[in-house]
DNA sequence: CCAGACGTTGTT
DNA sequence: GTCTGG
DNA sequence: CCAGACGTTGTT
DNA sequence: GTCTGG
């Protein structure tokens, strides 16, 4: 499962992994990037890459609701072939979401304890994502992306038993923007086989509305 | 044929 | 309990 | 994901 | 748009 990420990196980590420069980009470092809110994305345009914000809630093409995005904020890689939601998107549409960190919780006891996930390195890494246009009655366009989720690996397992996939290297994010046949991507989704790193932070994280450094400290 | 759903996670 | 908002 | 709202009538 | 259920 994901439903809460961080991408706290600087324009310049940003360009060297990602391979692309955008323009005008203000990268404001994100510390709780929650469904429903824009967020930053790549995706292929031609042979070169184009980043594109999103809103974070897949809302398929002939929704009549847009409301119906705040149930697709994932979606399961074992079943993205037959999803009528998602299908069209992932054999056309998909797209790389930078991330550093993500947030899993735990009940205990009557608290929700949330912890962070991030390589064992702490470097940024992309989400396998894939998006869908939204075209309003009135003609106004909304964008709109899912994260793909698999199993929990190891690190993960003992707080829940999914999370996102992660294309951690640049060659395996080139394959997910590029391949146009389904035998190149079957391994990619896959729970992370790399090492990880989780601490506890501090429940501040709890609420959406709070997005600032302390949240990333271990408590 | 038309109507209605189309999703994931986690909890029980 | 369920949906919407962030 | 979690937090917070969830409604109508009538009055200003 | 496409699939499932009736």
């Amino acid at each position: 499962m994901c439903g809460r990420f961080t991408l706290t990196i600087d324009l310049l980590t940003f360009i060297e992994l990602f391979q692309i420069e955008i323009p005008g980009l203000n990268l404001t470092p994100r510390y709780n990037i929650a469904p429903s809110q824009p967020v930053l994305t790549i995706l292929k345009q031609g042979s070169q890459r184009t980043a594109q914000q999103m809103r974070w809630g897949l809302i398929p093409s002939w929704a009549k609701e847009p409301s119906i995005g705040y149930k697709m904020i994932n979606a399961r890689a074992e079943t993205l072939e037959e999803k009528p939601s998602f299908r069209n998107s992932f054999r056309h549409r998909r797209c790389l979401i930078p991330a550093d960190g993500f947030y899993e919780w735990r009940k205990e006891g009557k608290q929700k304890q949330p912890y962070r996930f991030t390589l064992a390195d702490q470097k940024a890494f992309a989400f396998a994502g894939i998006w869908d246009r939204w075209i309003s009655p009135d003609g106004s366009e909304i964008i709109s992306c899912s994260i793909i989720t698999t199993e929990a690996n190891d690190t993960v397992k003992p707080l829940h038993h999914r999370m996102p996939v992660i294309l951690a290297e640049p060659q395996l994010q080139q394959i997910w923007l590029d391949f146009d046949n389904p035998g190149e991507f079957k391994g990619l989704l896959k729970p992370y086989a790399g090492r990880m790193a989780a601490y506890p932070v501090s429940p501040a994280v709890n609420s959406p509305k709070v997005d600032e450094p302390g949240l990333i400290l271990p408590v």
